[in-house]
DNA sequence: AATGAATGAGTGTTCATTCAT
DNA sequence: AATGAATGAACACTCATTCAT
């Protein structure tokens, strides 16, 4: 082999195979999604990741290592990503929470992680496993990010004392409605992101019925605050 | 011969044949829930429904088939429980609500209809029709259904005004949220459906914040015996 | 049972009895002849013989006894016509060929032989009884009787002395042809059957050289009788 | 790298995957051949070709197309050898007939070639393309040949004028026979392949009857009776 | 005698996985 | 490291056959 062949090879070479199980990853992780783990296909895994099927077993052991590795690549980036963001300044509740809000409805429907969240659904009883670390990682994480929230806003007095058992749960639930309801019925009925989430965080801070009194000083409209 | 005697005469054979469709149904659901569309086998199935492989093909003309007769099943059960539970009479605004959802969580939470829900989520994608199905007979019938609610609150002025938009998604999202965590993390962390529907119900009538005035501090929120 | 209910049941009841395994037979040569021996269906034949699929069973022990009698039945159908019509009288073995192959052209062609010749060129190979039957008492039978037809020919110096060997075979092979062919190609290029039979004839007789000697009186052209 | 370098670098390997496909063909020829297209098992077409079942899958998409292709194998295999070996010189008509039937007896006789028969005729009725390539590929041009033939000794006056309409179904109808006689009763009555051809030459170039004139009187042309 | 629901062995076909190159 | 031809276990589905009625 002369140096130029070398020079021709080696670069896109190199290259190519220290990303490989990036693509393949990315490629598992959409057809998982599309298919769920049985139906999935390694032939249209490879086909996808532009890579032959026997290239598929040089990095994974087989289809479930691929499809747990996927998971976790998911699961990982999640985390990362939520790491970054989420760490809440010194605001009132409320504001701390529409902006953690923000963030999560952002993230949550984010390809990668509607498709995990899927995947959870679809495999759950046959992976335990994976549940656990699921509920661990990113369930666990946001429900104690939120019961902080509430216990500082209860110290605060800007939220109810007993408003602590299940409302962490209470609060994720339009989160992770709107991302399986955006993935399986958007087609049908597409929601507004920006509006559901307004919505859903003017329901939890005030409900739905009547503001109790009007005449009150200091009566803040919802969402709008009154500021002189 | 007489009526009873016919009636005595086909018993264990005749029985069985009108019976069998329902016990493949109810094995095909259970299958398909464990295992998803692509995961289900037609063997497994029949011997969940103590049949032969063949006699599945006597009743459904393949899997698929079997599969939309499932769902078609599941669907129809749900509506037709639905239609006789759920007529409100005139009540308050919040007693027909929790009057209505503690219908819903027990019937969301029947296994026929979490299955049905796993499997939508999780072959959605493949199956619009189905989706086309699910969301017509059940999604929308709710949402109507709390639309009407809603709009009778606010008319006796038991509910805000501005409650109209996304509202009836966001009152329905907690209970999707209660039968996918339920299948999903029930052997983690179960929730309490009384408590979780007490809660949700809670904090839809009056969110989470501190009851804005009725005069002094201290408050009593509804719900919060004021006990100074 | 009254005696009118006897009158009702009995004859309709005896008549089709005896009959069935006649439509059965037919129903399977029908069957057998459009889709061979592994295409044909058990199911298919009950319902051609306006039958349930029980009583095939009724009647022959199972698909390869049922196919045995179909052939044996379209055998012994064959023998039966050809022993009644191929008595030939004594005439020139002209007259004798042209009347005995206008007879068999008449009934290899009929439905019934058809089937069973191409029964037997497609089940030959796995089924060697069948085909010793077929050949000794279809086609040994008929090559004895144009053995005899040549022989006599020959006695009466109306056939050529070395006109002996393989000749038997080679009149019957037109005929063979006709069928196949009528069979197999008939919608795309259909043969008339008589003219097919005379040209048959005429070269069997004369061949298709030029009449060695036209010197001779009354010694013309083959077919044309010198009409003086 | 040298082309002898190529050559050999891919020996046992590369070249099997060349001769795969035409392994499977002999294969499926045979096994058709036995058993029908019905009866055929791809098991059995994957044992004798020494390959495992689902490399038959790698080379043909079904069982249907494999069968196309074994038929469309054979009838150009026949097609190339009759181009090549077909064409006849300046001879007689009796020297280009006994020359064109000697290798037409030698090529319908290939196994390729009466399987291909065989399969024509038990298959026929339901793959009406077949039928039609066969005929337009084989039957026409052999009987357009055999025209020519015919025309050219009509010509030459070697060949009766009369012989034109049916005759070269006629020359082929032995042919046929003898091939199908030899596929279904050759076990029971074979017949010599020479034998047959030189009986059938000397049927069709002077019939069966007394040379008609020899100097003899009353010698005249067969079966016409010297009606003074 | 007749039925047809039920069976299960057998078929065509797919696809995760291996391995010679 | 990468390929893709080859494998064979497993699947959906069919159909001859049985048997309770």
């Amino acid at each position: 082999m002369t140096a130029e062949e070398i020079a021709e090879h080696a670069p896109a070479y190199r290259r190519r195979k220290d990303q490989r199980p990036d693509e393949i990853l990315a490629a598992g992780l959409e057809e998982f999604n599309e298919h769920g783990f049985a139906g999935a296909s390694m032939a249209r895994i490879a086909k996808r990741a532009d890579v032959s099927r026997g290239t598929l077993y040089l990095y994974f052991e087989n289809k479930e290592a691929l499809f747990l590795a996927v998971a976790e690549n998911a699961m990982s980036a999640f985390t990362r990503d939520a790491a970054a963001k989420m760490d809440m300044g010194d605001h009132s509740t409320e504001e701390t929470l529409r902006a953690l809000f923000g963030q999560m409805y952002a993230m949550m429907t984010s390809t990668k992680n509607s498709a995990l969240l899927r995947i959870l659904v679809s495999e759950g009883p046959n992976m335990p496993d994976l549940v656990a670390q699921y509920h661990a990682r990113i369930l666990s994480t946001g429900k104690q990010l939120l019961a902080r929230i509430i216990a500082r806003g209860v110290e605060r007095s800007e939220v109810r004392e007993d408003a602590a058992g299940t409302v962490p749960q209470l609060l994720i639930a339009p989160v992770m409605f709107y991302v399986i309801h955006t993935m399986v019925f958007g087609d049908l009925e597409p929601l507004d992101e920006n509006q559901f989430a307004q919505s859903h965080l003017d329901m939890i801070m005030r409900g739905i019925g009547q503001p109790p009194c009007q005449g009150g000083p200091g009566s803040q409209g919802p969402g709008q605050p009154a500021d002189t």
